[in-house]
DNA sequence: GCAAAAGTGTTGGATTTACACCCATGC
DNA sequence: GCATGGGTGTAAATCCAACACTTTTGC
């Protein structure tokens, strides 16, 4: 197994990656099916090299699972429980898959794991999923209609949209979910996914406006029989 | 050196405590000078046992130093750059105490270590500061006033205080800091202390009481020659 | 009575929320 | 013109900061 050659770890830490994209007014996931028999699903994840920044490794994963280099990312919580293992986890896979694995690297994943989480926002017409080494299968997946995730990842992914939600507005950085230019409606439809609830469209428009960070671009004309809206783009420094 | 013996720790993570306590309208951190030649002081630190939650060994680590067992404790952030380590720190801690450490030591030591933060409040009266073993004094500092710390112990400092002033309020996690009863201005004072900041005596008490978790007891008769002011407790449910 | 500090009230401004109205667009 | 959806305005309600006033206490 390439993961494990030519590699220098710190051992017994890893990184999860909540990678968060946005489509079809749904908020979804980056997940993959990992390329064993059996439906094991799982988060983007991956280890430290020992010369490595834990910023510097979990950006590294997202560039691999993503094509991207302009990520917005943040550290959000470590996971420690002693219980926290793979060990429920690889029984059923060696069941499912026996003689699959080599030695070296059962021993390494065999092993009791922190993980510290991380969750990103990209722009999901930019970003192009890759296959990791590992994977069968990755694909984005609507956050409220996730596959079972392996070991703790679906709590994980529960911490990372709390995390997400606390202080949105202020901390200016929904719109890496969106293209470079958008609607007001297509923000607000953003943020109700986000939320997972409603807003007064008018309040809406007056709050993100008053954030003073939107230049207002010229109109789209969708053809529809009604009036066209303005494009908007994100402008941080203001 | 003791620490290590009979142990089964988890290489290369630590953990750091920001302990906060409260006294003469101060806000202090637990700090203790080490063992050693040279003036190195350091944060409450350890490392967890390989069948250990995360959080127990931090409750843990925090029960060594202050004996007490009802402790308020959160997890804020990883510390994990690549120059993380205790390089620097041992170039001169061994200058200056040549052959006072084992091999062991020096090896375990020696390397990059990612450390969890955690942040405790507890109630200073309550908390009896105790030496572990590497430790030569064991004080509380006032938080605007550190002695140098060691490694990076000043930024973990800054970044707990950051996540202790976020949202303390909706918190209800102050009362910590306090003895089991204490009047408005007390608590007023503390608030201050935290952010480092006069409020206004109204709107405090004002907001304070629309918490709904104060209950009001008997006054407190000073001897002063004014108004005597209520004694309040805090009341969790309900 | 008086000074000191605690408790409470009140006002003006800002911010939020709900409701209403006008405008542009394609048929 | 008209239905549709986008943009804006406004009034009520709520929240917040500053000011003022009253009460209690020991001398």
């Amino acid at each position: 197994m390439q993961i494990l050659n030519n590699q220098n770890y710190i051992p017994q830490i890893s990184i999860d990656c909540v990678i968060f994209g946005y489509r079809d007014k749904e908020l979804k996931v980056l997940v993959s099916k990992l390329n064993f028999e059996g439906n094991f699903w799982s988060l983007a994840g991956g280890f430290i090299n020992q010369h490595e920044d834990i910023d510097t490794a979990a950006y590294r994963i997202l560039h691999e699972r993503t094509g991207i280099t302009e990520i917005y990312l943040e550290q959000f919580h470590v996971f420690g429980n002693a219980a926290r293992n793979n060990i429920g986890f690889f029984k059923k896979l060696i069941e499912l898959n026996p003689g699959t694995m080599g030695n070296e690297v059962y021993d390494w994943l065999n092993n009791r794991f922190i993980s510290i989480g991380y969750y990103a926002l990209v722009d999901i017409n930019t970003a192009i999923p890759k296959k990791a080494e590992l994977d069968k299968v990755i694909d984005w997946c609507n956050v409220k209609d996730l596959p079972g995730l392996i070991m703790d990842h679906k709590d994980i992914v529960e911490k990372a949209l709390e995390s997400l939600r606390q202080n949105l507005d202020q901390k200016l950085i929904a719109f890496n979910l969106l293209p470079e230019t958008f609607t007001m409606k297509e923000l607000q439809e953003l943020y109700e996914a986000i939320f997972d609830k409603p807003f007064a469209r008018n309040n809406f428009q007056k709050k993100m406006l008053d954030l003073n960070v939107l230049e207002r671009l010229e109109k789209k004309f969708t053809g529809a029989a009604n009036k066209a809206p303005y494009l908007y783009r994100f402008r941080n420094n203001g």
